[in-house]
RNA sequence: GUCCCUGUAGCUCAGCUGGAUAGAGCGGCUGCCUUCUAAGCAGCGGGUCGCAGGUUCGAAUCCUGCCAGGGACGCCA
């Protein structure tokens, strides 16, 4: 990439100068290249000379018009300037840029595509949610983060795998399991009590009736515990598969589905506590066997076997994350939770240190609560308590564009309120629509094209030297970066501003310049860039899990 | 009490590994459809970047304290 290059240009000026004694010998900070937010100043810049002239202790204006008489010209850069206070920047040639235009016909989809990775194998785990209750807001925003960064981690030449954890073992499913089994025994006329720690929502009611349509009375007559294991097996099974709906609707879709009762079965559980054992993290103290964090400088030590024998969620956590990193063997794991378990992280961490794995080879994605609503109304989000507005709703609702749109648009730092009323009302103003429309009035200017009869295979982009013409192409070649910057910061938010900025640039091109014209030879000119234009809205839509529309 | 996230335009939010006049969308006000989609374009107005200190040539960005909102501190997950 460019960036690399100049990177590479100002490294050398800087040795240059350093040998020739017209700056003195002192270490190099990190070069890098900003792309400034003024046009005037060019394409890319850099403050290095400002880095440099603490150290060196002279004007920063005199060091960078020092490195700009020191850097070759290349073909791809106009010219260097030196500017106050000391920066240096530097101007792309017109005609290379418009020979850009070519090269992202001939990568067509694969534009975009940095390899960053170099194929090393990171997996992705999100939503794992517990399967005991239909899918709310907040699990589609993870969902949707989890799905987005995938596709970018994969743009960015990594090997990735998206898993959903789910805990099909453990004190959840089992409040789960009662609470069917009572509200299926209700339904047939019989005196059961809900659990105390039960699943309160009307959904279980109807899955209930749902089981009893398919099923009959037959496990009022079989042995309760029975009973109860084989309902609640069909009730869970029912219950993810109207996740893997949901999701799928969201176009959200999984490699694998990792089964937390398999740890159990398979013996990997009991060979990771053993290795903690033996490694003298494990402490038995009130009853119960703990993971002594605060060895390791956490706050407070972690239960992982309790009283009653069984093991924590963290414990399966642990075994879990001992699978993926050493019997699995990912370069990276990212994991992504919702803020209500943030706490969790840092055990996580320490523990897995105290397995012998690099923490940091461990990555957490936080994101913080979403609230709905509906106008002043706020809407119930919790599982357990009461009637909730499912995920599935909300699609159906807003639709999966404008819903990937909203979860993206936000960093997952900040807390959201979705606000279906809103959410429905502006739909039609929706900033996805905006970014759409660009791209189905570029399929229909190719479509008239075609109509036409005009062919422009052999269009000649040398002719691409207007003004909004450029700042198209320039506004193209930033999406590399912007896989990057994702990939990076695994913040895939900055899709949304690109789309956006990407489709005032293209909009504000169509109004000034008329691509099918009289002028044939510029016609053909044009119709290849909005060729490469569509190209590189298609591929930021579909980054996003977004269509990409020819007709709206 | 401790830890994490947030506080930027009327509203919703970008910008935060320090850089050159603080941005976008929505809303408000003005213009623009004989020609490829007006779900569009051009322009105007709108800001003590929560508050107070500090570091720096330079702070919305980093540090400290305070205030406000959200989340977590469980032998739940």
């Amino acid at each position: 990439m460019l960036k690399e290059i100049l990177i590479d240009l100002l490294t050398q000026a800087a040795a240059q100068a350093q040998q020739s004694g017209k700056l003195p010998s002192v270490t190099l900070p990190p070069v890098t290249i900003e792309r400034p937010q003024n046009p005037e100043h060019g394409d890319y810049a850099s403050s290095l000379p400002l880095k440099l002239a603490r150290s060196a202790g002279t004007n920063p204006l005199d060091i960078a018009r020092e490195m700009v008489s020191l850097i070759p010209a290349t073909a791809e850069i106009e010219n260097i300037t030196a500017a106050p206070p000391g920066f240096i920047n530097f101007t792309l040639k017109d005609n290379w840029l418009a020979q850009q235009v070519e090269s992202i016909l001939n990568a067509g989809e694969t534009f975009g595509n940095i390899d960053l990775g170099h194929g090393s194998r990171v997996q992705v785990e999100f939503v794992s949610i517990n399967p005991t209750g239909p899918l709310h807001v907040g699990h589609g925003r993870g969902a949707i983060l989890g799905s987005t960064l995938s596709n970018t981690l994969t743009a960015g030449g990594y090997q990735v795998e998206k898993e959903y954890y789910f805990n099909d073992a453990g004190s959840q499913m089992e409040a789960f399991r009662r609470s069917l089994f009572a509200r299926y025994q209700q339904y047939l006329g019989k005196d059961a009590e809900m659990p105390s720690e039960g699943y309160l929502g009307n959904y279980m009611v109807d899955l209930a009736k749902e089981l009893i349509n398919e099923v009959g009375d037959r496990f009022l007559t079989i042995p309760e515990v029975e009973a109860m294991s084989a309902l609640g097996r069909l009730g869970f099974e029912r219950i993810l598969s109207q996740m893997r709906e949901d999701l799928k609707l969201l176009r959200v879709d999984f490699d694998a589905w990792f089964s937390e009762q398999s740890l159990y079965e398979n013996g990997q559980f009991e060979k990771v506590m053993s290795l903690l054992r033996e490694g003298g993290y494990l402490a038995e103290k009130e009853n119960a066997t703990w993971f002594v964090s605060t060895a390791l400088g956490e706050d407070k030590d972690n239960v992982v076997v309790r009283g009653d024998g069984l093991p924590t969620y963290f414990a399966a956590d642990i075994a879990y994350h001992y699978n993926k990193f050493i019997e699995r063997k990912f370069d990276r794991v990212i994991d992504i939770w919702g803020a209500d378990h943030q706490g969790h992280v840092s055990r996580l961490k320490a523990v897995i240190g105290a397995l012998g794995i690099d923490p940091d080879r461990l990555e957490l994605i936080i994101h913080q609560m979403v609230t709905l609503r509906r106008g002043s109304e706020l809407m119930r989000v919790s599982k357990r308590s009461g009637d909730i507005i499912t995920l599935r709703e909300v699609i159906d609702e807003v639709g999966t564009d404008a819903c990937r749109y909203f979860f993206l648009s936000r960093s997952a730092d900040s807390q959201m309120d979705f606000d279906l009323e809103l959410a429905k009302k502006e739909a039609p103003d929706n900033p996805v629509y905006y970014v759409q429309y660009a791209h189905a009035r570029i399929a229909s200017i190719l479509r008239v094209a075609g109509e036409r009869g005009i062919t422009h295979a052999d269009g000649d982009v040398s002719l691409l030297t207007s003004e909004p013409e450029l700042t198209l192409i320039r506004k193209l070649l930033l999406l590399p970066e912007m896989v990057e910057v994702v990939v990076q910061t695994l913040e895939p938010h900055h899709l949304t501003y690109y789309a956006q900025t990407l489709a005032t640039t293209f909009h504000s091109f169509y109004k000034l310049c008329r691509v099918i014209s009289d002028d044939q030879t510029l016609t053909k000119s044009r119709l290849k860039l909005v060729g490469a234009t569509k190209i590189v809205l298609a591929r930021t839509l579909h980054l996003m899990g977004m269509t990409a529309p020819d007709r709206m």
